[in-house]
DNA sequence: ATGAATGCAAACTATTTGCATATAA
DNA sequence: TTATATGCAAATAGTTTGCATTCAT
């Protein structure tokens, strides 16, 4: 349910060499972290490439047991995380309930830097972006509601503690 | 539960007036409906105003229940969406793993453009948003990892409709 | 008076977890 | 061989809904 119709404006490549380097680069990840690559792992790539545009966990399994082949909702959820690690996907912003709120009235509109690690949120505006924002929706005749801005990543505090981390042993 | 530090960078002003005129304005936007300005309906828009930052649904109940007084949280699920209608609060893009997911590998980055009536979603890159994007992380000593763009909105199509609804007597 | 809103509890949906078994290296 | 991963089913979390009752107008 919720499905939603996608219009894709970029041309999306073929994936046929882009999954096998993603394998590659998937297998290495797993490695080097002492995990390994297993058949759920791998049908579960496959099905992200398969799929090719924005999915849910559950659309791994449906795609999958409509091939006859299977893998449990647990093993998706469990590596799905492992695939963001990867660089191999991304969560886009949800318009699930279950968003955090936030009250505008009588606020100027502003956007979030998220520190990954942290979890620590700093409110931000940059009027450039806005004016951008706007001429982008106009050029596909938006009329636009509102618009968020996320930047995921690490803060000062917490890139130090990333860089002490590679340095260990 | 996955509470968040939050750092406002923003001022934020202090919402006692703000919440006299958010009540005046979610009022007129209820009666404007058919709609009734209920008790449950004042409290949580008193709390909304009292948390001043991000917060879940459940944090009103909790909140109003440290005060004595008390909503259900159905109630808090029923009046949320009105209180974004009326343009009060806004979902902000969303942490959880219930987002919707996406193949990146060997994919440029692009951002979205999402119509809040038909749920169309067109994919888009700006350059020049981009670029600031990483201005903006760098101000602010972060080392990003990614960035989302979500503008929300109505599209050619269903901006038509809107207006011959808004039309009718 | 009466249509709309509430609270409650049950239902649903999405996600996570414990554990016995299977499997990759 | 053995630590890691899997599938299952049970548990948890977040959200929605039906219904009898209460409330706003």
């Amino acid at each position: 349910m919720n499905k939603q119709n996608i219009v894709a404006i970029d041309n999306h490549s073929q994936y046929g060499g882009d999954m096998i380097r993603a394998e590659k680069i998937f297998k290495d990840f797993l490695v080097t972290r002492g995990l390994r690559y297993t058949q759920a792992r791998r049908k579960i790539l496959k099905e992200v490439f398969s799929l090719q545009n924005h999915f849910e966990a559950d659309d791994i399994v449906q795609k999958l047991r409509s091939k006859g082949e299977k893998v449990s909702i647990a093993s998706v959820y469990r590596t799905i995380p492992l695939l963001i690690d990867a660089g191999i996907i991304i969560k886009n912003p949800c318009e699930h309930m279950n968003a955090r709120l936030e009250p505008v009235f009588g606020q100027q509109h502003h956007d979030h830097l998220i520190c990954v690690k942290c979890k620590k949120i700093i409110e931000f505006r940059d009027n450039k972006i806005e004016q951008r924002q706007k001429k982008v929706a106009q050029q596909h005749g938006f009329e636009m509601e509102e618009h968020r801005l996320v930047i995921r990543g690490y803060c000062g505090d917490c890139q130090q503690l990333n860089e002490n981390k590679s340095e260990q042993p």
